[in-house]
DNA sequence: AATATACGAACGAACGTTCGTTCTTTCAGG
DNA sequence: CCTGAAAGAACGAACGTTCGTTCGTATATT
């Protein structure tokens, strides 16, 4: 919905999610009062309860806009056709690419486990994980060059496997030794595909 | 130190960090009050500054007296010694067993990102890091059948694999379809040393 | 004219911290 | 072993601030 389309209330509304959004993943949910939303989205205190009823409704609006699981989806599916390695790599990297664009996508789900104990994320996961393991089970079924290893456990692992890299990357940044090496990511997939251990 | 070993004062402060920890696990830095905190822990508001000169070096305390890098690090080091797969199997059971009697660790770390800003999680990386390598680099001189995938890199696999594979336990529970799988860590390192794709 | 939105003062409750005071522990000097 | 003074620890009222929310009123939009 672009600008134009929307009424005054709707701009406001949006507004205050994106400013909440920002402040929340810097500050945390109990560290964000709402007068700094407030000021942060260019308007009153008691304007925002034209808007919300509370400031736990904004939360559930920013969890609500900001997950990305809806960009994720495609870029799983657009990434089969090829051969295993390609559609691999292409969905770590293309996975990786979507979480770049929420940059702080990770501090959301951490407030949500430490300050309201993980209410939403299982509900999200499960909701999702059925059409992830139908699109990679018709992927391992034309392929067929798997070992004999359940799929729930590669798609566990392989989602750990990004997960874990992403976060890395973020939390630690260049002060860990081993995000300095070069094309850390294609190593990694290569390490998922074929393990470490010498076939020779 | 066993208890009996402690002043009062000791006994006090150490009580202060176990009910502190409990409520910042439970409830995030500023979702808990130092009312709480007093409370809870059977001392009156004010004393609690006879020990701490404010709640944010509360928070340093339990950050130190929980985290369990202390035990870690001599489970890496008695792992080496026989084969490969052994090694890896053992590091890896014995940091999640390890990280299970410190159950909400992961919260801990939360916090400190949100809450914080990751201020002293790289710190603690980068302390630990170069003897993790090290620990690692004469196991592989020894061993030698190692693919030639650079070292950071199969450490930092290793650590998110086992990281993210507590971490799904740990949020997600049994809620998680791949959670129920038989033997899903003996797969997952399997996965880690041998790879997902077929050698046939 | 009717409805939606914005305002900011005001509310009571809760926040982290300080304070003066009292009670308890510690450990010399006898 | 006593004794008594110094130090440590505990108390809870009170401080100034900030919290989330409400409310009556004014302004903008439709």
């Amino acid at each position: 919905m672009t600008d134009e389309n929307m009424t005054k209330g709707e701009r406001t509304r949006s507004g205050i999610i994106q400013t909440a959004h920002r402040l929340f993943i810097e500050q945390g949910y109990h560290g964000t009062s709402m007068r700094q939303v407030a000021a942060n989205a260019g308007i009153s205190l008691g304007g925002i309860y034209n808007h919300f009823v509370s400031k736990e409704e904004i939360f559930m609006a920013v969890l609500e806009a900001y997950h990305p699981y809806h960009e994720m989806l495609p870029i799983i599916k657009n990434a089969q056709g090829e051969s295993i390695e390609a559609f691999v790599h292409n969905a770590a990297s293309g996975m990786i690419a979507a979480l770049d664009k929420r940059p702080d996508f990770l501090n959301l789900m951490f407030i949500e486990i430490v300050e309201f104990g993980s209410r939403h994320i299982p509900k999200i996961f499960t909701k999702y994980f059925p059409q992830v393991m139908g699109i990679v089970q018709r992927f391992a079924e034309k392929q067929g060059n798997l070992r004999p290893i359940p799929l729930p456990i590669i798609i566990r692992v392989f989602i750990g496997l990004f997960f874990s890299y992403y976060m890395t990357e973020y939390i630690l940044g260049e002060q860990f030794p081993a995000n300095l090496q070069q094309g850390a990511l294609q190593h990694s997939v290569d390490i998922f595909l074929n393990g470490v251990v010498s076939k020779e």
